[in-house]
DNA sequence: ATACTTATTTTGATTAATCAAAGTCTATTA
DNA sequence: TAATAGACTTTGATTAATCAAAATAAGTAT
């Protein structure tokens, strides 16, 4: 039985590794996206190599093998399906549930998840807008854009948004940014890195490329 | 923050205490409901009283302080809170939930627990007949007797079940014991140590001491 | 090429939780 | 009362996960 920290290490991975469509993730956004020192993460990865977990190409990165991308898109399911349940059965808010699942994820039972599954019925998104792996590990391939590429005068819809940070979950929420709102981009200036943007009636208004950049669309 | 192990530690004791009907545990039967070699819990109950937990009597047992009190009975609420969501939302088996709830207690927030308890309908007892402890951590009062102290011809009902181990339940559900199951006692053999009772109109059989002792009814 | 910056790895320590086995009380039994 | 069984505690080690700080490698800039 893997720990939750193998759990965490193994998930982090495969996030970072699905956000930069790349299998092979360096060691430093390991750390910190872990929050731990670059040589804890060393010393972790190493272990998680010896356990044919992933493989250790050292002083260049990690990437998950066979076994460890199962158990990492295992642990995908649980935190969204988990999310899906805190959001549309418990009422909890869009923007404060990503750490609650962070903790259930580890321990949920496999049978348990599968009643969970079945209760919600078999949803295929979370809240975020994010696929929910199947059960065999399988993950919906996200063709999207983020609105940063864009172009002017477009109408896009809101596929998801990659974030996990309350704060600009919140500031998208009361701007009315959610998986499946119709956007249209009123003007992209590469320049003054700025996108302004209008949501159905409400009144236009900008964001920068940092923002845009969380936002994915498709067209 | 307390650790799981800190939350386990408490709530066992808390659960022993009520059992027995005794604040004041011995140190081996902290031990033996935990699991673990006696010398472990010798060192964690140490460690328990220098935090301000329980008051250690060398030698003699532990007893919660006030602050250790409150924690324990938060367990024991959140702990029967998921039992009886695991029961009544995801329909899972009565005698398959201790393990799931006993993992799942140390994940779950406050905030979290309070939605779910609003989303079960604020229940007063789990699908064990185990009174559920208010946010404030007051329990009813259990002014219940075991089936070993009925007499011969009585009817009783049946409260709850004292035990968590897969099997017992097992057994009990094929013999329809469950809360608020009504039961006539035809036998009581003090010497023969053996209980044979009736269910409705469905065939008598008999218990021995152990297994009526882990039965509570109310008259 | 040389020096510098930055990412990564090593090293040495620490904390929480655990066990096995040896040591110590204590209460009962003879 | 003395012996002894059983409960409890101590001791010494181990494992997983972590950090800070020193050491090393690699790539970039001069």
């Amino acid at each position: 039985m893997p720990t939750s920290t193998v759990e965490n290490y193994l998930k982090q991975i495969l996030v970072i590794s699905l956000e930069t469509n790349c299998p092979e993730v360096p060691m430093g956004k390991v750390a910190q996206g872990l929050c731990v020192t670059s040589g804890t993460a060393t010393t972790m990865i190493k272990n998680l190599a010896g356990n044919g977990w992933l493989n250790y190409y050292p002083r260049r990165g990690v990437r998950l093998t066979r076994k460890g991308k199962k158990l990492a898109m295992n642990m995908l399911r649980r935190h969204r399906l988990l999310e899906t349940f805190l959001v549309e059965t418990l009422c909890l808010d869009w923007s404060e549930i990503h750490q609650e699942a962070e903790e259930l994820e580890h321990a949920i039972s496999e049978k348990v998840l599968e009643k969970l599954d079945e209760f919600l019925g078999r949803p295929r998104q979370d809240p975020h807008g994010h696929p929910i792996p199947t059960k065999g590990g399988v993950i919906r391939r996200t063709s999207t854009q983020s609105l940063l590429s864009c172009k002017e005068g477009s109408e896009v819809i809101i596929d998801s948004i990659v974030d996990q940070e309350s704060e600009f979950l919140k500031f998208a929420r009361t701007k009315q940014l959610f998986p499946g709102q119709q956007v249209r981009i009123l003007s992209h200036e590469k320049q003054a890195d700025a996108i302004t943007l209008q949501v159905g009636r409400e009144a236009p208004f900008s964001l920068g490329s940092r923002s845009s950049e969380k936002i994915l669309v498709e067209a």
